[in-house]
DNA sequence: AGCACGCCGACT
DNA sequence: GTCGGCGTGCTC
């Protein structure tokens, strides 16, 4: 006798289909492969499937049922199992179909990015929950159990409570687990397995009704909910609300959750419309540094219930819940950065994005997008409106809303808040030029903003001094060689940060021990700290202000979990005097004392040549701004310390000298109006975005050679279109992946061309070297 | 991306 | 004679 083969051999009711796989292979189609599938799993499009691959097993999705194949069926491998989840909407397929075509990812990473949640797709880890058998007292009357007081105790406890895990009934009641588990033995206690899903917070159209009778808009809001409202209902819209920080653009988009919340309801609840989409899936993207307390206790407090948030560090068996949930399409209201855009909603019904301007929705990733342009993509295959709320909108969005700039087409709907919440108005804002009011030799603040914290001081306010660097220095010269001290690794200059007591690159993550010899010369006491960060500039605030109270508020003094909390706890109770801060302090925080504000380097983000250096300078600097006067009936102040007063962002901030325009929103807006309008034309002759295309080609090897040989394959195919620049190849700054050489290409084109076309196009004459990653970043960000 | 297959140097 | 280095190419 022979053994059996193990022949995958194919039984009649083996069907053909087609799965979509997670190789990450780059090309303009998805990979696809046949596989045989048991007619048992009785699959249909969208199912999730576990699949061998190679020696491996992987999940991929049924993207065909077609009973043809090129491949030969007798090698063919067999499905191994399903998801037991309904299928990957068409939606959110066409959602990764789009995504991998725009990033010019492939497909089975951009796959990866929606099944990023192993746990979700296996049945949970099953707990045995203990009880008593049903028929306990008869067992117990009968049978010789010898009971003991310990299992008298037992008995007695579990009659009055719902069944649970050996752990909890041990801690519970007290008594031993080898107690426990000899009374099952005797069949009194019964086990069996469940499987608890995590328990969320969840609004509720009570919640929304909740939030209707407490929260009280103000006219400007009011009047924008009951416009916004009747829209909600007419599929597709973009909506940029712009409001002054304090304007209560997040109350507003409450309210708008809060409607949307109870119409969803009301389509569930029509008996005519079962099976149809309700639109009960609303989420909130909010950039990480966003999502703190101060946010979710706005959102606690009016909708009256925890926020449900979406982020990479939270457990295990809530992270799967919300996975299923929102595959499911079950109502949810839930928040979260960047990924929450990566879950597989099937039901989604509104999307927000808060802060739609800040530059953290970009991931320069394996998959670099930007989250707020690909949550517009999905907005528009959903059919659904999406609201992008922002102080300080971003070019791209305020061109496209405002219809300024001669926009090709207005699409957009623009809303302004136009007035601060409460009686406050907008501070006022002056310039100090450094070159004249110069600080004392080696320190940074001026005799202005010196004089104006003392002002505050003995008024019993609060000071915020801004300096956007974090750390003690951001520069070492040897002063006998005049060697500066820089990473090993990528360049640029170390950074010294003395609470922490090493030297950082704040570019690539390494750091190093603060050492007091050069390591170019060997000189012993020659290493000179050069320029400030926030660490040296409270040095300077604690010797000018001896008897303040002073608060530093960056990163790096937040580091562990919750003392931001405490810090900013202390500063709304007033029990600082003087704050110094990096961006950390800029936003979204409500300081009631804080009435000035001192800008110390404004400069710091204009050089470097980048995009939008001088827009996200604007940006940050409003922010800032924006802090200062927040309490009714307050007027705040603002002192700018710069080099170039006459730049284009400078003027836009500064109030009239005369104070004529008081504070009042608009004339602030108009100067910023004309800001964006000047930063339009400017980009707008230069072909630049939003009015030109631009992409980044990467090529990355840790071997350098491999890397030349690339670098000149692509120049042998370089492509050459009237309405493209290609410029490049320069070496990009190292990733975080060590050891890594990059070359970058920078293409421009001009808006209607497909740039991606044309890489896809460009690589695909090429054959990389083994080895060597090509990278795409569409409409990149960063220029290094 | 993994991972196996394959073809060349230093070892029990 | 084998173990294992990583260059090459495939994954239904």
């Amino acid at each position: 006798m022979t053994d059996t083969p193990p022949s995958p051999a194919r039984l009649p009711t083996d069907m053909l289909c087609q799965i979509a796989v997670p190789v990450p292979i780059m090309r303009a189609e998805k990979t696809v492969y046949d596989y045989l599938a048991s007619s048992a799993f009785q699959l249909s499009y969208g199912d999730i499937v576990l699949v061998p691959l190679g020696s491996q097993q992987v999940w991929g999705i049924v993207v065909g049922l077609e009973q043809t194949g090129d491949m030969p069926s007798s090698r063919l491998k067999h499905i191994l199992g399903r998801a037991d989840l309904p299928p990957i909407s068409k939606l959110n397929l066409a959602y990764l179909e789009q995504l991998s075509k725009w990033t010019v990812a492939p497909f089975g990473a951009v796959m990866k990015l929606m099944l990023n949640c192993p746990q979700a797709l296996v049945p949970p880890p099953s707990v045995m929950m203990y009880r008593l058998a049903d028929d306990w007292q008869e067992r117990l009357a009968e049978s010789a159990i010898t009971m003991t007081s310990q299992r008298n105790r037992l008995i007695e406890f579990m009659a009055s409570v719902p069944p649970m895990s050996l752990s909890d009934l041990a801690r519970e009641s007290a008594i031993g687990t080898s107690v426990i588990s000899s009374l099952r033995k005797t069949g009194l206690i019964i086990s069996q397995p469940s499987f608890p899903e995590a328990v969320l917070p969840e609004v509720t159209e009570s919640h929304a009704e909740q939030l209707f009778q407490t929260l009280k808009l103000n006219e400007s809001q009011q009047h924008i909910a009951d416009q916004l409202g009747n829209v909600l209902d007419n599929g597709f819209s973009v909506h940029l609300i712009d409001g002054v920080p304090g304007a209560g653009k997040t109350e507003l988009y409450f309210w708008l959750v809060a409607m949307q919340v109870i119409k969803a309801h009301r389509a569930r609840m029509d008996s005519t419309r079962t099976g149809m989409p309700s639109g009960g899936q609303i989420i909130i993207m909010l950039p990480e540094i966003v999502l703190t307390t101060a946010w979710q206790d706005r959102f606690s407090k009016w909708f009256g219930i925890t926020p449900l948030i979406w982020h990479s560090s939270m457990a295990m068996r809530q992270r799967r819940t919300i996975w299923r949930k929102a595959i499911r399409g079950e109502p949810m209201v839930i928040a979260g950065a960047r990924s929450l855009l990566s879950l597989p909603f099937a039901d989604l019904g509104m999307v927000i994005v808060d802060e739609e301007h800040d530059s953290s929705f970009k991931q320069e990733d394996f998959v670099s997008y930007q989250a707020r342009d690909m949550a517009l993509m999905r907005a528009k295959l959903h059919n659904i409106p999406i609201l992008l709320a922002s102080a300080t909108p971003s070019l791209e969005s305020w061109v496209r809303a405002s219809g300024e700039a001669g926009t090709p087409h207005k699409d957009w709907h623009y809303w302004a808040l136009s007035s601060r919440f409460g009686t406050s108005q907008l501070p006022q804002v002056g310039l100090v030029d450094v070159r004249l009011d110069r600080p004392e030799s080696g320190k940074w603040i001026s005799p202005p903003l010196n004089a104006s914290i003392k002002q505050q001081l003995l008024a019993g306010r609060q000071s915020l001094l801004f300096l956007n660097r974090r750390g003690y220095a951001p520069m070492t010269v040897c002063g006998d060689c005049g060697h500066r001290l820089a990473c090993h690794q990528c360049d640029s200059l170390l950074v010294t940060h003395r609470l922490a007591g090493n030297r950082q690159c704040h570019i690539c993550g390494y750091s190093e021990q603060i050492s007091h010899s050069c390591p170019a010369c060997d000189s012993e006491d020659g290493l000179v700290a050069v320029g400030p960060g926030v660490e040296r500039l409270v040095e300077e605030v604690k010797t000018e202000f001896p008897d303040a109270r002073i608060s530093i508020l960056s990163s790096d003094s937040v580091a562990q979990a919750g003392s931001a909390e405490q810090l900013i706890d202390q500063i709304i109770s007033g029990q600082v005097d003087i704050i110094v801060g990096t961006q950390m302090a800029a936003k979204g925080h409500h300081f009631p004392h804080l009435d000035f504000v001192g800008v110390i380097d404004a400069d710091l983000g204009l050089g470097g040549g980048d995009l939008r250096a001088a827009e996200r300078t604007y940006q940050l600097l409003w922010q800032v701004a924006g802090r200062s006067g927040r309490e009714s009936g307050r007027s705040g102040k603002v002192l700018i310390q710069t080099y170039q007063p006459e730049h284009p962002v400078m003027q836009a901030l500064q109030s009239p000298d005369n104070g004529a325009d008081n504070g009042r929103m608009t004339d602030a807006l108009k100067r910023r109006h004309r800001f964006m309008q000047a930063e339009a034309k400017n980009r707008k002759s230069a072909g630049m975005p939003p009015f030109g295309r631009l992409a980044a080609l990467v090529l990355s090897s840790s071997d350098i050679v491999k890397l030349e040989q690339a670098v000149h394959q692509c120049e042998q195919f370089r492509p050459a279109f009237g309405n493209t620049h290609i410029y490049g190849p320069a070496p990009a700054v190292l990733s975080r992946a060590r050891g890594q050489f990059r070359m970058r290409y920078l293409i421009r084109a001009d808006r209607h061309v497909a740039v991606q076309a044309i890489i896809l196009g460009w690589l695909e004459q090429i054959k990389l070297p083994h080895g060597v990653r090509a990278h795409c970043d569409i409409d990149p960000y960063s220029f290094m």
